[in-house]
DNA sequence: CATCAATATGACTATATGGTCACAAATGTA
DNA sequence: TACATTTGTGACCATATAGTCATATTGATG
């Protein structure tokens, strides 16, 4: 948590900071995110970091969940009750994650990032919780859905739900690799990740869909 | 590549070092992995590393190379051919993994660290060299497939080999999210991997099996 | 204006490690 | 034994950064 004196700061200079810690940590590592560097880029001194946050670790927590929350505006908006079908849920999901990143794209980049940067060991618990929430809450989903009869009732829950977190990040991944997207690109020339990829991403989200169609849903 | 000098070695101290560093990168990030302590531990003088190798990166390309090596020898006994179906094909591959790692428990362990591992931003070029060639191998697989009717052929390509790709991965992934096996402490307790899970494994696979026979198979 | 608390500052410390290199030891050769 | 070549050695250097702290500055308050 950042100390009172953080949250006092002018908004300005508050998000100046943000802003440039978000950046620093969209294309390094933890352990390679230098705050003697950022704190250099923007004229301020060291020693009032440490006024505003306890340590390295306390500012990288920070800025996940401030990123978080703004993720969260868009994709709480949908709802699956108003899809009749988890596919199509899960589809809309990703929309609104598109929509997400074109509207805070230094966001965007900094989550993006993130999967690579939580694989420092000094942050390798966080990640750990972080991995669990989510894995949890796919579980979840998998087990409303077996129990609506929609889903296949005869693999194990926990199957289904680590396969579907898998999914989630799979797409993501795919269009890493083969070039789709590049979002060490993007951080660079501060554009959205998705930027002009929005056919390509529903494209091959589609493609997975059909996959996951056949292997998730009661034949 | 080492140099002569250390092939010259008498093959009693080779594999006391590489074993040395083998245990070392098997709990370690590449860059957390330390020659110094190595080499204290070793009783040998830090220049002599350097005598063997030319750096850091070379060292831990040769501990990749004769760990895949190994494994290779058991992988490689598993023929296409001899099954009539790809995912029995498929678990047999894993049973092989099994052999390995039960009879080259240090090996295995590195191996098993390597995805964390190649997460350093040092090693992230070799890292994405070593995914190209896994994925480009599934991807062959799959095309193969498709060719004598036996997949699906009305999903990418593409997408079908990366999603194998990623189901490989996911079984041992999950393994470990569940707590059933424990790389971490079976590289403390120096014992193999799945020493006492073979069952549970099984068990895991034949779940990941039935949702992907379901979602690659042609119906 | 004077006083006190909250902030800002940046030189400095502690800490590690990869890699080098001049020199020593050992091994081979004749 | 005398010489040459290959190996072994470990003190040393360059490098970088998280975090600290005594001190200076600012701002509010009466």
């Amino acid at each position: 948590m950042p100390r009172d004196t953080f949250h006092k700061l002018k908004e300005e200079k508050r998000e100046l900071i943000t802003n440039a810690f978000l950046r620093e940590f969209a294309i390094k590592t933890y352990d390679e995110a230098s705050i003697t560097q950022v704190v250099k880029e923007l004229g301020i001194a060291k020693g009032s970091m440490y006024q505003y946050f306890d340590d390295k670790l306390d500012l990288f927590m920070y800025l996940i969940e401030e990123c978080s929350k703004v993720k969260m505006q868009y994709t709480l908006h949908v709802s699956r009750e108003d899809y009749p079908d988890y596919w199509e849920y899960f589809h809309a999901l990703f929309l609104e994650g598109l929509k997400f990143d074109a509207n805070h794209p230094l966001q965007s980049h900094f989550l993006h990032n993130l999967t690579q940067n939580l694989n420092s060991p000094s942050v390798k618990e966080q990640f750990d919780q972080l991995q669990k929430q989510v894995v949890e809450a796919f579980t979840a989903m998998v087990k409303y859905e077996v129990g609506i009869g929609k889903f296949r009732d005869d693999v194990d829950l926990d199957v289904l739900g680590f396969m579907l977190y898998k999914l989630g990040t799979g797409v993501q991944e795919h269009l890493e690799y083969h070039n789709i997207i590049n979002p060490q690109q993007s951080i660079e020339t501060r554009t959205p990740v998705y930027q002009g990829k929005k056919k390509e991403l529903i494209a091959t989200l589609n493609h997975y869909i059909a996959l996951a169609r056949s292997a998730f849903d009661k034949q």
